[in-house]
DNA sequence: GCCGTTTTCGGCCCGACTGTTTTCAGTCG
């Protein structure tokens, strides 16, 4: 079993314990496990098979645990998810993911009124019984329902990060079946839409055939939902996350990608301008009408030439102007991932990243960066153990003589300073003069009005000190919507004090999302593309996220504040490095 | 359940808000 999996398990019973109220620290104890090996470089299953290995060498694995793990490589599953699957059903768990319950209210409606599925909750919330219930309200009904219905859009969607962790793990396995020409992801993947749907994989080549028959026996498929000659589709894993494998002709592989990578809108425009042109395109290829010949298909390059364009980036195709760019010659020049030379947004243990400011300094060194800015947080979010002014103050000074080491990257020392509830910054203004960049966050009271919110985000725009606007809607993709607020006006008044607005490359979050980046872009806003990154591997798998969703938004390297060089950075006076 | 130890037991990040109370439990981050 893959280490995502067993951390999955771990977590599931801890939400389960919570349901049943259990010791908390207890509960923390599986969370921590959970955490822990969700991230371990090593698979925990290669661990327990060697003799001369034990996994309570781990930190948060002891005894207990150790054991469970144990049991999870023999069996798959524990007596202690057993025991808790046979008193709560599995279904619960899902209900924690409504925002306003949590476990103590969602085993509190399972025991009154044997609430157990989202449908359930519902119908409680509609008939107004939910009230009932003691330190419950109308509000709180109101909330759920709400709640009940963002949770159903965003339903059989899954992270862009997700879908790409599939296709590595798909694309490296169909490969060995050897005799294949091309294989590769196309669909809202390759188009970096920041949710996926399905994962369209394709393959060309003699073996196409054998691969199809691999694919459908890989051992993490939960279900086969169809499979032909040309086409196999299935469930994958756990998440049942469809996976569609087609087959095609190696001449045909450029205009099956353009066909399966879509969108829609964009294939249908496209198919139009083939019309005209006395041509049909397919996924086969770019045909005439009048004698089928094929002009077009073994690279997407030849179709979009053929139809009298440039060649369009998959992030762009959308039907959203890039047709019309395209046959102007206007495209923009997208910012590639090689042109990043540092990043703007990290955690250390000083608050509550996982890595040291050495170990991120060191793995940011190894992605060939220039320069990074540690940017824990403020002493608002209690739980991180944020800095007050004073631990501020000595972080700025201990990075300072750091740099004079030489360590062959430049650490900006910086904060994720917390924006207040009325738009003040959480450190005094002089404590924040001590530092080389600022970045300012939302991370408390989100369900403002729009009018208070669109103010606190000016007030906090109004510090001479912010250089970056963090994660600025602080949506969570597929958890939590943007907060209401003007985003036109903040962006407008952030491009007009020099405030970068970010781009944060998080897989959960990639906020801003592409929609936002046009608009702010054409009002004249900046921007800074930054991992927010909680430990080293962040770093690496976080930031191409981002690129592709500033990519989605039409950026260019000259739109991003971190393609510039340290020298660059400090001359143009946008960062006055400290020394 | 983990960890460290003044080593087998006691501590484990906690502050703020909300809606419900009538002094605070539950949720969130």
């Amino acid at each position: 079993m893959e280490n995502r999996e067993i951390a999955r398990l771990l977590s599931e019973v801890a939400d389960l314990m919570e349901i049943g109220a259990e010791d908390g620290f207890r509960i923390r104890s599986y969370r921590n496990a959970a955490s822990t090996i969700e991230s371990y470089p090593e698979r925990i299953d290669d661990i327990l098979r060697n003799p001369e290995r034990k996994v309570t060498d781990i930190p948060g694995i002891g005894k207990g645990i150790a054991a469970v793990l144990e049991e999870i490589g023999q069996r798959g599953t524990f007596q202690k998810r057993d025991h808790l699957l046979e008193q709560y059903p599995a279904t619960l768990l899902e209900l924690l993911r409504i925002q306003g319950l949590g476990s103590k209210g969602v085993a509190l409606l399972y025991q009154h009124y044997k609430v157990a599925t989202i449908d359930d909750l519902e119908r409680i919330c509609k008939e107004q019984k939910l009230r009932e219930l003691p330190r419950m309200g109308a509000k709180l009904e109101e909330k759920v329902l709400k709640s009940i219905a963002q949770y159903r859009q965003r339903a059989g969607r899954f992270l862009l990060s997700f879908g790409k962790k599939t296709a590595d793990e798909l694309i490296p396995y169909l490969s060995e079946t050897g005799g294949l020409d091309q294989i590769a992801a196309a669909g809202s993947l390759r188009r970096g839409k920041d949710t996926i749907g399905d994962l369209d994989l394709l393959v060309t080549g003699p073996k196409a055939p054998e691969a199809l028959e691999c694919f459908v026996n890989h051992p993490k498929v939960h279900a086969v939902l169809g499979k032909g000659p040309n086409k196999a589709s299935i469930q994958y894993g756990l998440e049942g996350l469809q996976v569609d494998l087609r087959a095609l002709p190696h001449e045909s592989y450029g205009a099956a990608m353009q066909y399966f990578t879509g969108s829609k809108e964009h294939n249908i425009i496209l198919r139009l301008r083939a019309q005209k042109l006395g041509l049909t395109l397919n996924e086969y290829g770019l045909f005439r009408v009048d004698n089928e010949q094929r002009v077009a298909g073994e690279t997407e390059q030849d179709v979009y030439a053929q139809l009298g364009l440039a060649w369009i980036p998959p992030e762009l195709r959308e039907n959203c102007g890039e047709i019309e760019a395209a046959l102007e010659g206007r495209l923009p020049k997208l910012v590639e991932l090689s042109d990043i030379r540092g990043d703007l947004h990290m955690h250390t243990t000083e608050t509550d990243g996982r890595a040291s400011l050495e170990e991120m300094a060191e793995a940011a060194r190894a992605l060939g960066y220039e320069y990074v800015a540690i940017t824990d947080h403020s002493k608002a979010l209690a739980m991180a153990n944020g800095l007050d002014e004073t631990r501020a103050v000595a972080f700025a000074k201990r990075v300072r003589e750091l740099n004079k080491n030489g360590l062959g990257i430049h650490i900006l020392s910086g904060l994720e300073c917390d924006i207040r509830r009325d738009g003040e910054m959480d450190l005094a203004e002089d404590a924040l003069a001590e530092l080389d960049i600022v970045v300012a966050s939302i991370h408390s009271h989100m369900n403002l009005e729009s009018a208070e919110m669109t103010d606190r985000m000016l007030r906090a725009l109004e510090s001479p000190n912010v250089r970056i606007l963090g994660h600025p809607t602080g949506r969570i993709l597929m958890h939590r919507d943007a907060y209401p607020f003007d985003f036109e006006r903040v962006a407008a008044e952030a491009a007009r004090r020099n405030v970068y607005l970010e781009i944060n490359a998080s897989p959960e979050r990639l906020d801003l999302g592409s929609a936002h980046i046009r608009t702010a872009k054409s009002l004249g806003a900046k921007f800074a593309v930054s991992t927010d990154a909680h430990q080293t591997k962040h770093l690496g798998f976080n930031m191409p996220f981002g690129v592709i969703t500033a990519r989605r938004g039409w950026l260019e390297a000259g739109d991003i504040l971190n393609t510039l060089s340290l020298k660059q950075l400090h001359e143009a006076n946008i960062i006055r490095i400290k020394v």
